[in-house]
DNA sequence: CGCCAGGATTGAA
DNA sequence: TTCAATCATGGC
């Protein structure tokens, strides 16, 4: 294949922005009307037009499918939003960003990024990953400002790296969590290719066996990088969907909404998840203070 | 079940 | 300006 340092990627029905700035990852910002971001070792600057989406990247690739496969353009996506459950919420959820699509992450970056995730904000994650790539990554790219861009630090150099090393990447208590999942994939003891061939009840056991990952971090890196399109992470946000446009009157337990939500969203249930939580999150800001904060048993 | 673990942000004093 | 509450997930 021919070296080329750009591409078109001719995809319908795309929101690139929505989906790079939806929080499945992390390392993506918008700088003018591209997003710049680096995939592998690609520092990659993209723009959504008219005809599609156009990559320009820092140095010449012979081959693009690593990108399409990111971006996930060839999926049927109709075939995906016609398995949507025909409901209010799921049709307002759908209106609100239509162009919203599940991106396919490389595991070791999303399984590290989720880690970090917990009780973090968005935000906050940025941060603190952008710090992990400025200390352990390889810079690959100076851009125009001169400004370098770094790879996702390999877990061999994670591991290499000391708890403290970690702490003052601003991550506290998780630091090690990520060091001890570092060790084991540095090691061979956890094997990350391996989960690829799992069913998906099997590979969520396998990797809430790591420290520090619990389900709803486990279903993050099972939908958004091993595709497992049943995944559905819930989250307080996607908890507070389920309960207020599913169950409106009466409060459910966690236990029942998890419930719900495997038997009624389908089998792209990953992508209504991420529908909703979108829309949760984007939506006019809820008078809270007219409700009193949700009391079991007594909601507005 | 209930508490705790950092640190950025928001809102109150 | 300082200070306290909030956020949000897993481990014990």
């Amino acid at each position: 294949m021919a070296l080329t340092n750009e591409i078109l990627l001719p995809v319908r029905d795309y929101d690139l922005a929505a989906t790079l700035d939806s929080g499945q990852v992390f390392r993506w910002r918008l700088a003018g009307n591209s997003w710049r971001g680096v995939l592998h070792k690609h520092s990659l600057c993209l723009t959504q037009t008219k005809a599609g989406i156009h990559a320009l990247a820092a140095r010449p690739v012979d081959n693009w499918d690593f990108l399409r496969n990111f971006l996930q353009t060839e999926i049927d996506f109709r075939t995906v939003l016609q398995a949507f459950p025909d409901d209010e919420p799921m049709r307002n959820a759908v209106a609100a960003c239509p162009g919203l699509r599940l991106l396919r992450q490389d595991p070791w970056e999303c399984l590290a990024s989720f880690i970090l995730s917990s009780t973090k904000q968005i935000v906050q994650i940025r941060q603190i990953v952008a710090h992990l790539c400025e200390r352990f990554g390889e810079p690959c790219h100076l851009d125009e400002k001169g400004v370098p861009h770094f790879t996702f630090p390999t877990p061999q150099r994670i591991a290499a790296a000391t708890e403290a090393e970690l702490r003052a990447c601003k991550m506290g208590f998780r630091a090690p969590s990520l060091h001890a999942a570092a060790r084991q994939i540095a090691d061979g003891s956890f094997d990350l290719e391996a989960i690829r061939r799992l069913d998906y009840a099997s590979a969520r056991l396998e990797l809430t066996k790591l420290r520090g990952v619990g389900g709803k971090i486990a279903d993050c890196v099972l939908l958004f990088a091993y595709g497992f399109d049943s995944a559905f992470p819930v989250d307080v946000w996607i908890e507070r969907a389920l309960q207020e446009l599913y169950f409106p009157r009466r409060r459910a337990s966690d236990k029942r909404l998890r419930k719900f939500a495997a038997t009624h969203f389908g089998p792209h249930a990953g992508y209504a998840q991420q529908y909703l939580f979108h829309y949760m999150r984007t939506r006019p800001v809820q008078p809270t203070h007219a409700r009193p904060k949700a009391k079991p048993g007594r909601q507005s």
